[in-house]
RNA sequence: GCGCCCGUAGCUCAAUGGAUAGAGCAUCAGACUUCGGAUCUGAGGGUUGGGGGUUCGAGUCCCUCCGGGCGCGCCA
């Protein structure tokens, strides 16, 4: 199609009836409406400013010289200048034949062309268990991670924990701990002021109680913590670890930013940006010259303590990324870090790195709701609730479509009382019937002797129904909605375009029967339905939701 | 005060700068002798928060005002 246009617009100009220094970007879309036809283009609009003409005379020039295309039925120029193609349903047979041939892998693009992309999401604190708001960046961070290997990029799936030693939250979480295993031991003491009151860490506590014995709180109080620090992160890890990989994400590298620390390249990263002029000192802290790369102001990155800051290690990590061969960074951050993003961004391009490979990706607040009532969450006093709580309530397909159904700047209410009636009303349960539906009729043609024929050997231009045209349209919009998808950074799009196609499917069943007509009808109506069913089945793979053969 | 995000149907949301702004839920009215009724058909519902601007064309981009959320540390 954009051939085609292409073509006629370097006819029209060779014929002297189109005057322009240079060709337009041809974009040619599925119209909205469907009497405008299957195709439409807006090439003519474009040229109005140069031509100085109306749009629609300009399509008319261009049509002129459009060439003949045999799948081509109708090309007709709108009153506002569309130029509108109806295509030979031929076209979309050849849709039905391609998506057989390809399989699993219809849908999927080469254009990131094995280039590496790090994407780094979730990244809790190992001071708690994960909510419901990391579960929304986990959701958002794993399906974006799905698209950009879909579209051919190499992606690292990559957890950064925040252990740095002398974190004050650490502390305090050490402290909280050691009080919680001194009160199981019978102590009569209180939590301290800063302390962290959840329920999890007494069950830390015990664990620890049980397998290491009665004595480690004894000794040296540096040496305690530490060693009550290092059992709490460790444990909070395992858990952490085990929540996501139910909620179906699973990390290729879990990074310390404590290593950062002791392997020196926090101070590495300091002394370069002093080397690169882009660090100085002031008051006794060593300063990020940040306002030079569009921050608001310059930002400390060594207290006059000496203790490096956060964005010390972010620089050093951000560094650490580029030197470990990524050629993109995504960082998928919640609504609080948005403050973050200039000066991290400045230590990126402080250190000569592109900051255009370096991109931040912030999703909107999970709001939580009990019965109508918001529910303030607090880690530290004890009230968050919990992936593993919506888990346990909703299961991990419905819980990663609910946080996939909204785009990730737009704020999310999650109502715990109507999360579990409102998944027996969930649309995944919509999608996913679809897919067991297909699945049954295929079992049930099976059992009378059918099976899916190959698509190239099979005469599907019986296939002229309205309600087949409209299924094997949907069809047709895969590979561009993932495509879309993945570059707008838009994972919603997925569980939208996975309800049309449901929606599509149902229509489609609801008036045309497969088993029990003519032969030549029954098998070109398996190999769409057999088709329909890989898109499902593709695109819930995409969504890491699992694509049911039985309900 | 500054920054980011949001404001679209009763509710929750969608719409790569395109044509008549769409779904789900809720409400009301219908459809199976047959491949899964977790389905389908239809109806009502809108000044896209207000105002200006850019554009052939604005829910979308720019300015401004109003309303809401979040963030503005030598905490992480």
């Amino acid at each position: 199609m954009v051939a085609l246009l292409e073509q006629a617009l370097q006819r029209a100009r060779d014929a002297g009836d189109l005057p322009i220094t240079h060709l337009p970007e041809i974009s040619v879309e599925p119209p909205r409406v469907k009497e405008f036809g299957d195709f439409a283009s807006n090439v003519a609009m474009l040229l109005t400013r140069e031509m100085r003409r109306p749009p629609r005379e300009i399509a008319d020039l261009i049509v002129k010289h459009l060439p003949e295309d045999a799948l081509v039925s109708k090309v007709e120029v709108a009153g506002n200048g569309f130029i509108n193609f109806t295509l030979h349903p031929d076209w979309l047979h050849e849709v039905v034949r391609d998506i057989q041939t390809k399989g699993d892998a219809y849908g999927r693009w080469d254009v990131g062309k094995g280039e590496r992309v790090n994407v780094e999401f979730v990244s809790a604190n190992p001071n708690g268990p994960i909510t419901v708001a990391h579960g929304r960046g986990g959701a958002i961070g794993d399906v974006l991670a799905n698209l950009l290997e879909a579209v051919g990029y190499q992606v690292t799936r990559e957890f950064y924990v925040n252990d740095a030693t002398n974190s004050l939250q650490m502390q305090h979480f050490a402290r909280s701990l050691v009080v919680r295993y001194r009160q199981l031991l019978g102590e009569d003491i209180g939590l301290p002021e800063d302390g962290y009151a959840g329920e999890y860490l007494v069950d830390i506590a015990r664990e620890l109680l049980e397998r290491e014995g009665a004595h480690l709180a004894e000794g040296d109080e540096t040496e305690v913590l530490n060693r009550f620090r290092n059992y709490a992160e460790e444990a909070m890890k395992r858990q952490q670890q085990a929540d996501l990989a139910d909620f179906g994400v699973v990390f290729d590298v879990w990074f310390s930013e404590n290593s950062l620390h002791t392997s020196g390249q926090v101070d590495a990263a300091i002394r370069e940006l002093k080397e690169r002029g882009h660090a100085y000192e002031h008051d006794g802290a060593v300063w990020l010259r940040s306002t030079v790369f569009g921050d608001d102001k310059d930002r400390v990155l060594v207290r006059n303590n000496g203790q490096p800051t956060y964005i010390a290690a972010d620089a050093a990590y951000h560094r650490n990324k580029f030197e470990r061969g990524f050629d993109y960074l995504i960082d998928i951050w919640g609504p609080d870090h948005h403050g973050y993003i200039a000066r991290t961004r400045a230590a990126v391009a402080a250190l000569g790195y592109p900051a255009e490979n370096f991109e931040v990706l912030i999703y909107q607040i999970v709001r939580l709701f009990k019965g109508g009532d918001l529910v303030r969450m607090s880690k530290r006093a004890g009230n968050v609730v919990t992936l593993r709580d919506v888990l346990d309530e909703v299961g991990k397909d419905a819980a990663r479509f609910f946080f996939l159904m909204r785009s990730h700047e737009s704020p999310l209410d999650f109502d715990l009382e109507l999360a579990k009636k409102e998944s027996s009303e969930n649309p995944v349960y919509y999608v996913q019937y679809a897919h067991a539906r297909i699945c049954s009729m295929l079992r049930v043609a099976g059992e009378q002797g059918w099976t899916v024929p190959a698509a190239r050997e099979t005469d599907l231009s019986v296939l002229r129904e309205e309600a087949e045209l409209v299924l094997m349209k949907k069809l047709d919009e895969l590979p561009e909605e993932v495509l879309v998808a993945a570059t707008e950074r838009a994972p919603h799009r997925l569980t939208r375009y996975s309800m049309e196609v449901a929606d599509a499917f149902h229509k489609f069943y609801d008036t045309c029967r497969v088993v029990g007509e003519e032969a030549p009808l029954t098998r070109a109506r398996l190999v769409l339905v057999d088709a329909t069913r890989l898109v499902l089945k593709n695109v819930l793979t995409l969504l890491g939701v699992s694509a049911p053969e039985r309900m």
